[in-house]
DNA sequence: GTGAAAGCGCTAACAG
DNA sequence: CTGTTAGCGCTTTCAC
């Protein structure tokens, strides 16, 4: 038999009003019953059972977190943040990785919905969201992030990604650099469709021509698309003297490239990367990096979701774009005028 | 008002007994009623109250997972490993990030206790764990994972490091090298001091002598450990042909410093890992290591825990073994007799 | 087949 | 201060 506050209440020779009260620490008990009370719980080690206390309470104290998947880089980070705060404001964490389906998606906010979760943060799988939309029918808040986000969705919190390409521009051109080219692995959403813009105005803000390598989605991405361009680019002999890459995983994609082919990166060419991810920072990468703060994204997720879920039920949009920043680390240097390809010493065999 | 079974009951004409039956598929109603009451639910938007339902049937399908910090290479994809299991299985799994820290783990664990959670996976922060045992009292089942496993834990699934280690010898002494050095950033834990182990028996049953950098434990840790040793193991003439590192993080600082003092990888020594993280398989370090199967592992933690879970208290210990893999990329290769250091062509700047 | 009734463990008025 | 009394939403005998 489980120990229950009956069970307690019954050795005090109270009832389990008291007991409840006592335990939960309201005023209104008297000092001696209360640690009466206290000293048999924890002598009979009960466990109150939170499960039939947010039923009585009708009202959970769970938050959601919908993520594609959190062995991809930049999730981790993003889920900390997300998990201090959510803690640090007495919300337990739900993690649900959606591994990049949409199926897992719709089921597990049913699950959460039926958990009675008070609201919910999603990373989604697909600019698409009219699934989850489906089943949470307004009934509790939602908060999207990641890299999927676009402005069919009320609630959202990203980093300002036409910022962060002008921030890598400003950075090759204060260098010294004039032919830059973007590399992009996708257009589809309106990230990369932000960085590639703000690639372009700030070209054009600086009187360059903005050249750029955008994936037709017929090819994979990430660092497979930075990689086969990276090698047209070379092997037709139209390097630029830098290369800003659509993200780091892109950046990584190219460097391969450029060790295949026996360029060095920053002496061959400069990169600049996108998103500085945990890879970025390896002593063998040290990649040059515009910066998303993705811990603070985790943080400013939980707030808004909290605001939205203590408003209840309003119109209200909820948005917050963040500043990324510059990182600078060892993949970027002015440009060699009196380069050649390929270089007298090779990298990589 | 929340709609429940009663709501539908109601609409309905029948008792909630009925709707919950049909709601739950039991055999026992009638054709008829059952659609119309599967109807009428939908119609609703009924959600069921996970809650409630775990409280009437006394029995929650809840697991936890206790790790020291998801954003640590390794930890997500032993955790894609346990997700994909549990769910498979119709569990359902509460992620808690430990921060590395005990306190963390003895409040996690109660909450999962007071959630009614049927049994927890733990990557522990530490050899010690009666921080732990002291809550969970023996009432649910643990199985250990990670790193700092050993025999003091009843129940456990770790991989062979003794195992792991003797295959990078083997490969090492295979393709030629005699005079190969451990760098192992810690001996306090089992998993280390096994891997130790293991090297120091496959070099002696191969005839040679084991030289091995172990820490005294005043120093960090992981890369900063492996980049030190490394540095003073070079500046001091005292290289080995080959470095077996404790792990894939000494790894990356033993390329670190070899970087800094222009030593090439595998050219001027060869060099192998412990784990096959993420990072190993990138294109710019492309590290040949041992792998532990971490998707493998967080399925067999799981298979441990719930059969754990089915016998109920018994006292039989839970634990599983399992055996590595080599994992060749492109840091090994026959030594270099004709080598010199410093060699002829410089790394990093 | 169907429903009445008794909980599951805890909370929350409301009396006393 | 303390106890009584109703539930929270759902499940589960056990009669009918």
């Amino acid at each position: 038999m489980n120990i229950t506050i009956k069970t307690i209440a019954q050795r005090a020779g109270v009832s389990t009003a008291s007991v409840s009260k006592a335990l939960n620490g309201y005023p209104d008990i008297g000092k001696g019953t209360r640690e009466r009370i206290l000293k048999i719980s924890d002598q009979l080690g009960y466990t109150p059972n939170a499960l039939a206390r947010y039923l009585a309470r009708q009202k959970g104290h769970a938050i959601g977190l919908l993520i594609p998947d959190i062995s991809t880089p930049i999730y981790p980070e993003i889920f900390k943040g997300i998990d201090s705060e959510a803690r640090r404001l007495g919300f337990s964490l739900l993690l649900c990785d959606t591994n990049g389906k949409k199926d897992f998606e719709r089921s597990y906010v049913r699950t959460l919905m039926e958990n009675r979760a008070r609201g919910i943060i999603i990373a989604p799988v697909d600019n698409e969201i009219d699934h989850i939309l489906n089943v949470t029918r307004g009934r509790i808040p939602l908060i999207f992030i990641g890299g999927k986000v676009n402005d069919s969705m009320d609630n959202y919190v990203s980093n300002d990604n036409v910022m962060g390409s002008r921030l890598a521009v400003e950075h090759l051109v204060s260098l010294g650099h004039r032919h830059i080219r973007m590399i992009c692995d996708n257009y589809r959403t309106k990230t990369k469709r932000d960085r590639v813009a703000g690639f372009k105005a700030a070209m054009e803000s600086n009187g360059l021509e903005a050249d750029a390598s955008i994936s037709d989605g017929l090819h994979p991405e990430g660092m497979e698309y930075g990689f086969h361009e990276t090698l047209r680019l070379i092997d037709t002999d139209s390097m630029p003297t830098a290369i800003c890459a659509s993200s780091d995983m892109v950046a990584l994609g190219v460097m391969k490239a450029a060790a295949l082919r026996g360029l060095r990166i920053p002496e061959d060419f400069s990169l600049i990367g996108y998103d500085d991810i945990q890879f970025a920072s390896l002593p063998t990468v040290n990649l040059t990096t515009v910066a998303q703060p993705k811990f603070e994204i985790g943080i400013l997720a939980v707030r808004l979701l909290i605001r939205a879920i203590e408003e209840g039920n309003s119109a209200t949009r909820h948005r917050k774009i963040i500043e990324p920043t510059l990182v600078i680390r060892n993949t970027c240097t002015s440009p060699n005028t009196e380069r050649h390809f390929p270089p007298a010493q090779g990298g990589s065999p």
